[in-house]
DNA sequence: ACCCGCAGGTATATCGATTAACCAACGTCG
DNA sequence: CGACGTTGGTTAATCGATATACCTGCGGGT
């Protein structure tokens, strides 16, 4: 396919011949546009689907590129348009342990479902603490890195949205039930429901004595939960066997259980956080002699996978994690200024009844 | 929040608050200059420590540089240099059940501890199957994305390498022994020396009928562990109580234990190729009325921190997943031109013998 | 006095794609 | 017939950083 341009004799405008195969790199949008007879600018606005180009050239781009195996160089584009099509997400991982690991994965599956055929990118970074956490937002909009990020686990006095709005980077705050905002909040609306239907459960299978294993008092949903569980109960006119807050580690939940089930009035129901508190919890009470439910019962949070298969299976308030992820990717490609529908999230957490809460042991 | 557009938006560089927060966007490389009082190329220099720069101005430089909180644009970089400090990981997900999940976890943990101190991203696919996979990369050469993949659960005739090696793409191969080649193998070395000691393990406690359950046959890996497991057995002068292949969905672990523990000669041990497909088994072994281990003796695979805090708590084969993450960074970041100490993977795989084996049954 | 070498920078082309501005050819209409 | 709008492109500037080639003093050797 030979190209002949003699229209401006004695112009030397770029003049170089390719004369291909001795690239061994990739190749760019001239050799497309020499292999389509345009100039690059043509190539260009024939995949962008810009400016005005005849259907037949556009099409000759397109079978060229194809052929070439070419695809904009996503440095080039992303210098050009300021837009890296790449969003972050930040886990915060304390220690060694990582109890909210299947959580993420679940997220992460609901956010690449929606991102990927967008053609975006998920750039993943774990940090130990908060403060690396925004120094890192920092660092990645200083370098130009990334279009936005998903912040999970909100806090009560979160400094993430601020300094993201300072920053001037979208972002979604996950488990935060503010909707508008300059970082919306994205999650399952009622966030108290589940619980409620948790405690209400528990109350109909006969419980009265019903502890509650609550998160890190700083995040956002354990507040809200944890209130939630004492007005189910304060409805009933029952007050708590106990609350304790915990930090989300496997230790940490077995020695709470283990000390909840010490206490004089034993409590016949546990309510944890998550699925992997509420494994450990089930260990540790089993582990003390106690079978499950038939002695205590116990109830989860997130309604992971690994809930199903254990002995017993585990009942767990579904919040549809992945379909938030999916939502969250949505509201952020949005604020991105991409063309996206809008994200419905509808439905409430609800209880997932299986088998590890049961009657309440007769009292002796 | 008034914008004054005068065309002129640097015009004094100690100006009263940064114009804005509307304002100004990022610094470029040409503030810094003009801060320090010298040209963009010293800049450069004074950053990559490249050039012929004298320490005071270099220093000028770097506090400039500081004051402004710039660094340089990761794209222009990227375009300029042809590396985008970007490592892929791609997790192949067949379905909505992700066994291996925690796994990956552990994995990116490793990967995340080498690459994230040297300013490298991790960019994480999910991909429905191979062919997806194969694709993928393809795009993410094309489009400059990445500077490197790491390739997990290598197969017997897996089409990746040559593919990665052909599109001139530095990767690793999590799961092959095959340490030298143009896509080295990264992991423990002697694969076979876990099962090993876990059969050796089981015979110790007077287990006779030990049964295998293998993950998919075109793992390298789950060939391997076979061979040595029934090489193991053979040694001893015993068989294999059954041998099965499965997918690594929870379904089919549990399905398998189902049908291994109804057979005519109940086998009194079972061996997974994972821990999350142990979980399962141990669950569906306990459903069936069996106790774990009086009745029937589990160990899994991985030795991930689930599996300390069931009840029973899991025997399983530890494999270091982490640490072999971060030696494949760190092979990877070597392939990547990158200077980094080289990986040291000493050890093999090691029995962690907890509460899920027990001595066999007395035979009826 | 003259040239050399060198320390310490600067000017500029370049990476690959996008986009605003421009231009040629071709009716069309007053 | 000539001004004018349309169609279908092209030219060239630009994004921000890097690297190569090129200056400019200045001290020293002969």
């Amino acid at each position: 396919m030979k190209v002949r341009r003699e229209d401006r004799p004695g112009e030397n405008a770029p003049g170089p011949v390719e004369e291909g195969s001795a690239g061994p790199g990739r190749p760019t949008i001239k050799a497309v546009a020499a292999a389509a007879g345009v100039s690059t600018a043509t190539v260009s606005q024939a995949v962008n689907g810009t400016g005005r180009i005849s259907e037949a050239t556009r099409r000759r781009v397109l079978t060229a590129a194809a052929e070439l195996g070419w695809s904009p160089s996503a440095s080039a584009t992303a210098l050009r348009r300021a837009r890296t099509r790449t969003i972050a997400l930040v886990v915060r991982r304390p220690t060694d342990v990582l109890g909210v690991d299947p959580h993420f994965s679940e997220l992460i599956t609901g956010l690449e479902g929606e991102l990927a055929p967008r053609g975006y990118g998920l750039l993943l970074h774990l940090v130990p603490g908060l403060a690396e956490e925004s120094a890192l937002y920092e660092r990645l909009v200083a370098e130009g890195r990334i279009d936005g990020a998903v912040l999970t686990e909100a806090r009560s006095d979160d400094p993430r949205p601020g300094l993201l709005q300072r920053l001037g980077l979208p972002a979604v705050l996950l488990g935060s039930p503010e909707r508008g905002g300059p970082v919306p909040g994205v999650g399952l609306g009622q966030q108290g429901a589940g619980v409620r239907e948790a405690v209400a459960h528990l109350l109909a299978l006969g419980h009265r004595r019903i502890a509650y294993v609550a998160g890190p008092a700083e995040l956002v949903h354990t507040g809200a939960r944890r209130t939630a569980f004492e007005q189910a109960l304060a409805e009933a006119g029952l007050r708590p066997a106990a609350v304790r807050h915990t930090d989300f580690t496997e230790e940490a939940a077995v020695a709470v259980t283990e000390e909840l089930l010490a206490l004089p009035e034993r409590p016949t129901a546990l309510v944890f956080p998550n699925d992997s508190m509420a494994v450990c919890g089930m260990g540790a009470a089993q582990r003390a002699g106690l079978r499950v439910p038939a002695d205590v019962s116990v109830v989860g949070y997130d309604n992971l996978p690994l809930g199903r298969w254990l002995h017993p299976r585990l009942s767990s308030v579904d919040q549809q994690v992945q379909r938030v992820g999916a939502a969250a990717a949505l509201t952020l490609l949005a604020r991105c200024g991409e063309d996206v529908p809008t994200a419905l999230l509808e439905g409430r957490p609800r209880l997932v009844v299986r088998e590890s809460t049961g009657p309440a042991p007769a009292a002796p």
